[in-house]
DNA sequence: CATGAATGAGTTTTCATTCAT
DNA sequence: GATGAATGAAAACTCATTCAT
């Protein structure tokens, strides 16, 4: 009977990283099948433990917005307050690019709800203290930064890394509303660009 | 003779927009029937004027570039050198508002491809005379701005206009690179931003 | 008025001609729009003049019929008797050929019984002359004429010239009931079978 | 587990089967639905037991190539070499027969190489014992002999067995090359052809 | 619990036929 | 009479979901 438990945790698992993987591949037109052979299951069985597709999609979701709540209490505790925007926007790029999950889609899951909560006060308090440091601009508002929070985890599910590192540079040196400092990330060059846009086509045109 | 072209024509209009509407609400993922069924007109009269999915999508994504390219010509004759950037980051997400399309998706049609490449001079030219008059960071690139203007398309289109019109004013005053302005586009409150992190749950749960 | 007239037999024309070849090209899966197409008429008049698929292939097959019972009174005229079943056969091979039309289709065209009734007397005396001239097996009834016909319809309609050309000596030269003449057509080789063989594939992998 | 197998074994066997009527009736313009009606099952069984269209057709076909195969060899073995190429003729007619199938289309599956390739030297190696032993003439070639095998091919499949087998013991008794011998099967009759003929009508006109 | 066969509604696309102009 | 736009019933195929074993 425990015995049983215990396959039936490890099967729980499996899906859900076969699930993982899918996702990253296919987004969220993932299909029940192939994450059943991938995870090495019968479909049943995905269906045991996730009632729907949706379900399916939530629980994909859920890691991601776990990963995001430790980032910001871990950016909390060790960085300076100057910091911590510019922090946590560098490490939820990084979690997003991991997860390879359609960031700005499951964001907004419901079952999301109390860990969104928390994470919205952990940024606004990290917005607020770089207002007071002056290392973001007076006018910022919590909002403001959700947003760009929000436009950076599209490019980042779209993008490649030094894409989407070199437009958080810019875009994190240029809201401290000052003068320009040396951007770390390299420029992009136009063939890099281009690759990109092509690579967005097959998302209509399949 | 030319008396039934006026239906034909007032049919092609209608499939259009239905595609449209559906485009709007679905995607690139929009059903034919679905089409077909919004224009009043049977699923034959779709495939007589639009002889595939992906031509309909095209279609779609068509009249946006045009726009696209026409703003972009207007700005270069009418805007002074320093402000054209500006002028037109802002004409291009009212394009894509008022175009309701996913425009970051359709950006990269194939049939563009001409389009696409004389924007891309134009706006290169904006970014260099602001560059030249000091109203852009110095260290910014044509790249920096297509990657700026590829985020704010994703805005735009998944949220309401006060949101991207403040996101836009804020990130266009920080590219300055210089100490902020006053910006003019209201700050976004809470209840605003929970509605739009609510809109977007369709797009997956639907 | 009669003007008008004028005006539709040369459309009539038009689209039995166009009908004719697309048969050849496609058979009886001929489509109405192409033949349309090629008539350079609208898909309507091709309606008027035939007002169905199967009332247009009836159509196309007439004529064949017509040429079969020329050929065969031609035949009674000018051949000797004991050449004539040969005679028939080969120019009913070659009629078959030069119409390109599935022949054991339509053989059994409904509008075709009076001029397939007067065939099959003059068959029939074909082969009576035969055996009486002792260069028919004298045991060779009418049907078996008739099923040799079919058989051979079958073989012109789906295999190149040489092929049954070849087929057709052997078979008539065997038909004597003598030792064997010289044949004239060449045998065929491996490697032409198999490029038939292998061209019947599209009729069913298509 | 395996249980359910039973299950899935008799489904595919009844899907098969059904196949295989409408095969017979409507030749490989079969529709998917149709099989899936005849069967009892849903269309999605078909589609999991044969994956497309062309892959049920070749598992009609495919029996039909087995059979085929499994006679030469038995010819061969147990058949005096002046007989084998009629006796593989008539028991080729009647696989044929037996199968209701559209033979010389599936004779060309593409799965079907390498038996058909067997079956090709077993046959030359009939005609040539025959040509040997004076049971068919010298003049015969393999390639002569195929042709021949294509016609009757063509004609068991339309007529009734009477029908074929007149035919194939004229045929067969005149290729000797030899003085005519009495023919076993009864002659046709008039009525019995014109059955036949009407009979084909469907096939088009349908 | 796990399995995977079965289901059938839904998708895109084609094409014979009708009918308003 | 001629036109061709409109129609919608198929067709082949997919896939989320159910359920017997």
């Amino acid at each position: 009977m425990s015995g049983q438990r215990v396959d039936a945790v490890r099967n729980r698992r499996r899906v859900l990283e076969a699930a993982f993987d899918e996702h990253a591949r296919h987004g969220a037109a993932l299909g029940m099948q192939d994450v059943a052979r991938r995870a090495g299951v019968g479909i049943g069985t995905v269906y045991r433990h996730f009632p729907s597709r949706d379900a399916l999609i939530e629980a994909i979701a859920h890691p991601f917005f776990e990963r995001g709540l430790l980032l910001a209490q871990s950016v909390r505790e060790e960085v300076a307050e100057e910091d911590r925007f510019a922090a946590f926007a560098r490490g939820f790029a990084r979690v997003l690019a991991d997860h390879g999950v359609e960031g700005h889609c499951t964001w907004d899951a419901p079952a999301a709800e109390p860990v969104r909560a928390e994470l919205r006060t952990l940024i606004s308090g990290f917005v607020e203290a770089g207002k007071r440091k002056r290392t973001l601009r007076r006018d910022l508002t919590a909002e403001d930064a959700f947003a760009l929070l929000w436009t950076i985890a599209a490019l980042v599910e779209a993008a490649d890394e030094p894409i989407w590192q070199r437009h958080l540079d810019l875009v994190l040196d240029s809201l401290r509303g000052k003068p320009p400092r040396n951007l770390l990330a390299p420029a992009i060059d136009r063939a890099q660009w281009d690759r990109f846009v092509r690579s967005t086509r097959g998302s209509w045109a399949e």
